[in-house]
DNA sequence: CGTTTCTTTGAATCCGGTCAAGGTCCGTGG
DNA sequence: CCACGGACCTTGACCGGATTCAAAGAAACG
C-alpha cells in the first residue's frame, strides 16, 4: 500500500516541504523499526539522512548519570538525523513502530548535484530544525510547567488534524521534551482539563476545548 | 588600527572559521555599536549578514511580559543574524561597545556565486549555530543551576585564553542565558568559589583553578 | 485474566525564586 | 582628593513551584 500518500496527507501544510518525498524516495532504502528501536546512536558516524513515512520518531541525548534530554519529534515527511558534524549528537528511536527512508548523504550529492534541490531541500530542513530548537529553547528556559505543556498540546494539535488527537509518545518522552517530570505533566495535564481547556479521553486522546484560553497560557 | 588580525588572533581555533573575515570583509561595510545598543529587532527583516570584529554581541527573545531568553553570545570572528525565513526570531545588541561588519545576503551572494566558498561559510556557520543551540537545549532543560554555571564558565574559558579571562557580560545576562536569577548566580558563583574551583577578582575576572574539578560538575 | 508497564494522586521535601537589605564598583562633580 | 549617586552585585530570610517518594489506579499485553 501506497504509505507516502496515506502519512503526507494528513498534515497541515506547515512544517518540512512535501517535495522530500518525491526527490529522495527513488534512491532511499525503506527500513521499518519496532517500539523504541535505536535508528542512530550518539555519537554514531553521520553518513545518513531519515526520513519519516509512517509512525514517529524522537532525539534525544542521554547524561552519564540517565539524565535525558529529547531533541525533538519527527512525523511522517519530516527529516532528521541532519548533522554538519561528523557524527550525531543525538540518538534517534522509533515512537512505536516506525517505517523510515534512508539516504546516503553522498549518494544524494551525486544525485541532485551540489546546489540543486535536494541540496537546497536539506538545508531549509535544517534551518527548521534550528528555528525550531531555538522556540524549544525559550520554552526550557524561561516557561512555567504549566505554560510548557499548553504549548506542547497547542504544538501537536496544529500538527495533526480531526478533533481528537492522540499524542504518539508517553508521558516520560513528553516530561523529557519539556525538562519536567512525569509527574508534574500528569498534574499540569489535570489542572489544564479541570480548567476547561482541554478535554483526555484516555491518556493519549485528546481534545482541545478552549484554544484561545490555551493560547492565552502559552504566552509570546 | 588594525582591529581584525587583534580581535581574531586570542581566540583558539575551535568556532566559527576564521577565513571569514578574509572571505566577506572586502564586500561588507563596517559599523559601531554602543553598549546595549540594539543591532536588528526581533521580527525585523532578515536581509543582512553580521560578524563580530571586536566586542561582543547577544541574541535575545523577549516575551511579552518581560521574561528574557538569551539566544547565544557572540565574539570576534563569529557570524550572526543567520535566518532562513523572512524575519529574526531574536534580536540582537551589543554587549560593550562592539564592531561590527554587515553584508547584505544579496550581495554575498553575487559576489560568491552559489555553491561557493562563501555559500559554504553561512551554511557551516548555521549548522555550527544548530550545533550550539542543542548544546544550550540540553543545558537549560536537564542541569541544575549549579552545573549551569559550571558549564558556563568553562565554555567561557575556552573561548578565551590568558590565565584570568573577562567576562563580557553581567550577571542578568548570564541568569537569561542560563534560565536562572541573578541572585541564584551569584550564589553558584559563591560556591564554586568556596569549593575552589574558580577564582574572581572583582565580578568580571576570572581564573579557573581546577578544571578537573569543574568539569566534573559539567556531567556530559 | 493475570502480569507488567504506564499513569495518576497524595504528602513531604528541596532547589531555586522572590523579597529586602546591604555592599561594591565607578564615574562625576564638588 | 574625596563625597555623592547610581548601577550592579552579593547576601540573607522566606516562599513556592516542581521534584521526590510512595502507593493506588488504569491500560496494555500475552
Amino acid at each position: 500500500m501506497s504509505a507516502h500518500a496515506l502519512t503526507l496527507e494528513p498534515r497541515p501544510a506547515e512544517r518540512r516541504p512535501d517535495l522530500a518525498f518525491d526527490l529522495i524516495g527513488p534512491i532511499g532504502v525503506r527500513l521499518s523499526f519496532a517500539a523504541g528501536e535505536e535508528i542512530y546512536a550518539q555519537e554514531e558516524e553521520a553518513d545518513l539522512v531519515y526520513q519519516v513515512i509512517g509512525g514517529a520518531v524522537r532525539t534525544l541525548r542521554l547524561l552519564s548519570d540517565g539524565r535525558r534530554q529529547i531533541g525533538d519529534f519527527y512525523y511522517p515527511g519530516d527529516l532528521f538525523g541532519l548533522e554538519i558534524g561528523p557524527e550525531h549528537r543525538f540518538s534517534a528511536e522509533a515512537l512505536g513502530e516506525a517505517d523510515i527512508l534512508v539516504v546516503k548523504r553522498s549518494a544524494l550529492r551525486s544525485y541532485g548535484g551540489d546546489g540543486g534541490p535536494l541540496e537546497r531541500m536539506i538545508w531549509t530542513a535544517t534551518a527548521l530544525e534550528l528555528e525550531r530548537t531555538q522556540e524549544h529553547l525559550l520554552l526550557l528556559g524561561r516557561k512555567t510547567a504549566c505554560e510548557k505543556v499548553a504549548s506542547f498540546l497547542l504544538g501537536i494539535a496544529k500538527r495533526f488534524d480531526g478533533a481528537f488527537k492522540t499524542l504518539p509518545m508517553g508521558r516520560q518522552d513528553m516530561a523529557d521534551y519539556l525538562g519536567l517530570t512525569i509527574e508534574t505533566i500528569s498534574r499540569m495535564l489535570g489542572q489544564l482539563q479541570a480548567d476547561g481547556l482541554v478535554e483526555f479521553a484516555g491518556c493519549r486522546r485528546f481534545r482541545i476545548k478552549n484554544a484561545p484560553g490555551l493560547a492565552r497560557i502559552v504566552v509570546a
